[in-house]
DNA sequence: CTGCATTTTGTGGATATTCACAAACGAACT
DNA sequence: AGTTCGTTTGTGAATATCCACAAAATGCAG
């Protein structure tokens, strides 16, 4: 093994388009190499046969999306990502990938590029592995200054990103003037979105958003907060953006909350807005505010993201600081609370379930495990202890806002 | 006519009691007078058979209040403030009171007193009638000195009540000196209740209320604003005393409701207080806000008069507030109106109907004269509209809050 | 332990809700 | 006039709710 050729050796500060045609000629087979963000970087000119695929990446100087999503979706670069050898692709035939085989180009866990080679003219052989392991290796040192400016731009951006979010910008000339000079695209509609998660790392699973979407976002702690939208589609109707980023926001949140099931991902996002980039700042708190009620409330708002679907929720943090500034003492709840200690009943429960379940008695019941006339019976009690009516809308709204209320203090 | 006899020339400037001692001789009957509290002023020494009613009055120095609450019943008063001439009075074993005849001591109309003349000796002519008819005219001039007095301390009064109200007081001992100092007997719990009636003369149905009960009050506008509490219960059960308040109020502001069917009589009260008189300020507040409520949802607070009950109308003012602050627009609801305007349909009736009946189908159903089938395809629609779930509590109650917050605007 | 009050569960019948399916209606369009 | 489409009303059956009444089960004090 000691004896293995070293193939690069003579290769220090040469072009990358020549490293290319090197590796190129070395195994045969038609090279391309990408950076992290699979902008093409170079290619092997010699190939005459190639596939629509890197056909498509060469004219357009990026992977197509298409086939970064399905490459995604296929796990492939969760492969590349985690181990340092050559990952073998079959053919996709239906996003016109024909077998290849790639490696990550990486400086101990950085991902700087990647070498992709594709297999037309023959098969490659474990040998051509060692080639490709040993291109990915002397590719370092050139990848290393490329990533060196994008590194310093990324701050830049970053900056620029938390004055959008926290709202410390002169005028909308200047935001504009500014995202220009950092060649930064800014959308015309957006939204803020923030996934959080306790301790687990969650760019990992945060990585195909960012890079098929090609969106911007910020780190905060355990949080990633990002700018949805998009500017390439013009003029399209507002509503259907707007759906369609929830659509997707919906989607891939409760994909990711499934996944990461070592710690609770918590996601939320604010408004859709298009007017001017001050508004920013709204989304952001508003998305801040749906993460909040989130955590208080993890059961109520399952199935939940956006600011405005929380319903009451979005009412009840602001609300429940007014009755404590009013000093009011809410002297019913209190009743049924004194009256489930003094008798060792779970009334407070029974009726909480009760109008979670919007009223419906069996629903109720089943989810108590108890009778359904245990459950009336129950209830009459506490509309007698509370002096109140159940049939009442106002006050089992009411009621219901002050029982979501109270558990505010209860649940921290 | 003209030569009747004028009984009470030669009385000029005599003593009160003196001058019932002249009137029970002429009618030669027991002779009470009161001044337009009830109090006594006078009454005759000779009459040696009298009622029980007359015997607590002299004792007490004040016509009892079960005696009072009855004649308001009976209408008595009425009869007496608004005719000028005598009224006879039947016996009212029940509450010790014999057969009497009774005149009101008026200038213009303004009550000054009454005077009482008992029917034990023998039963009363027309002829005493007009004894005293003249003895009433005699009484005046010197009520009038009683009247001013009166109206000055009942001036002082005022001031002081509004000062308590609107909380421009040094400290709770200065407060507790000046109260005393115009001998009031401030209470030890208390509220504050608003009656308000657009053009009608509330004072009439007040009367009975203000008279029996010696509450404070104050008139603004067409408001009445009065301080009820009690301070000779003493020790009484917190809870006690605020159940018997309330379902006083209850009673009596519906009963007023119902008499005066001229202008809308709209009423309110706020929470009861038993802490220092700084919380007056709070309870005014409240009682202002339930009548601002009132006026704003007419129908949806019938039989609602104190502040805890108002359910979420306690707090859809101040969420109004926050919403147009936000500048938050509500587009599920605007969509559905769009849609109503656009269909000529009624959803947004259906919808709240449905919310208000606290999602019951077939009252809902009834009230809108539809069939129930009719109503589960609106409501589909609605869902659909709308893009919600009306099986979700937390949908439901914030989609309810919001149909009532959209109603402010509609309804002014 | 027993008696007593409260709570839970059960039964049955009248009434409501939910759902699928279909007929009837009216307005708009060709 | 006929054809859509959306809406309203009807039917029937399974399921749920409401009510009164009663039988267990539970808990507590004498």
């Amino acid at each position: 093994m000691s004896s293995q050729p070293r193939y690069f050796q003579q290769y220090p500060h040469a072009d990358m388009d020549e490293l290319a045609d090197l590796i190129a000629e070395l195994v045969q087979n038609p090279i391309t190499i990408e950076d992290s963000d699979h902008k093409l970087i170079a290619y092997s000119s010699h190939g005459d046969s190639t596939d629509p695929a890197r056909w498509s990446t060469i004219m357009g100087r990026r992977v197509p999306e298409k086939v970064l999503t399905r490459l995604w979706k296929d796990g492939v670069f969760q492969e590349l990502l985690t181990q340092d050898d050559p990952v073998h692709i079959p053919a996709k035939e239906d996003i016109g990938l024909g077998k290849r085989v790639a490696i990550a180009i990486k400086r101990s866990n950085d991902v700087l590029g990647y070498i992709w080679a594709q297999e037309v003219n023959r098969a490659l052989t474990p040998e051509d592995d060692e080639i490709l392991r040993q291109a990915a290796k002397a590719a370092v040192s050139r990848l290393i200054q490329r990533q060196g400016k994008r590194k310093a731009e990324e701050q830049r951006r970053t900056e620029f990103l938390w004055e959008l979010l926290l709202g410390n910008h002169s005028s909308e000339a200047a935001i504009r003037q500014k995202a220009e000079s950092l060649q930064m695209q800014m959308p015309t509609t957006y939204l803020i979105c923030i996934v959080e998660a306790a301790g687990a790392r969650l760019d990992q699973y945060l990585y195909p958003l960012l890079m098929r979407d090609k969106l911007y976002w910020v780190v905060d702690g355990s949080q990633i907060i990002l700018l949805i939208g998009r500017s390439d589609e013009k003029k399209d109707e507002w509503n259907g953006l707007l759906k369609k980023v929830e659509q997707f926001l919906a989607d891939s949140l409760s994909k990711l909350v499934m996944q990461a099931s070592e710690g609770k991902v918590i996601a939320g996002y604010g408004r859709a807005y298009s007017g001017g980039y001050a508004q920013i700042v709204k989304s952001y708190k508003e998305a801040l505010h749906a993460v909040k009620v989130k955590k208080l409330f993890p059961r109520e708002t399952e199935g939940i993201y956006g600011y405005h679907q929380l319903g009451i929720y979005r009412y009840l943090l602001q609300l429940k600081k007014w009755e404590e500034d009013e000093g009011y003492r809410n002297e019913r709840l209190d009743k049924l609370k004194q009256y489930d200690r003094d008798n060792q009943t779970a009334m407070l429960e029974t009726l909480e379930t009760f109008l979670d379940a919007a009223g419906k008695m069996n629903v109720t019941a089943q989810l108590l495990h108890i009778h359904t006339n245990t459950l009336g019976y129950r209830l009459r009690r506490i509309e007698e202890i509370m002096g109140i009516d159940l049939e009442n809308m106002n006050q089992r709204a009411a009621l219901y806002l002050e029982l979501k209320m109270a558990k505010i203090n209860r649940e921290q």
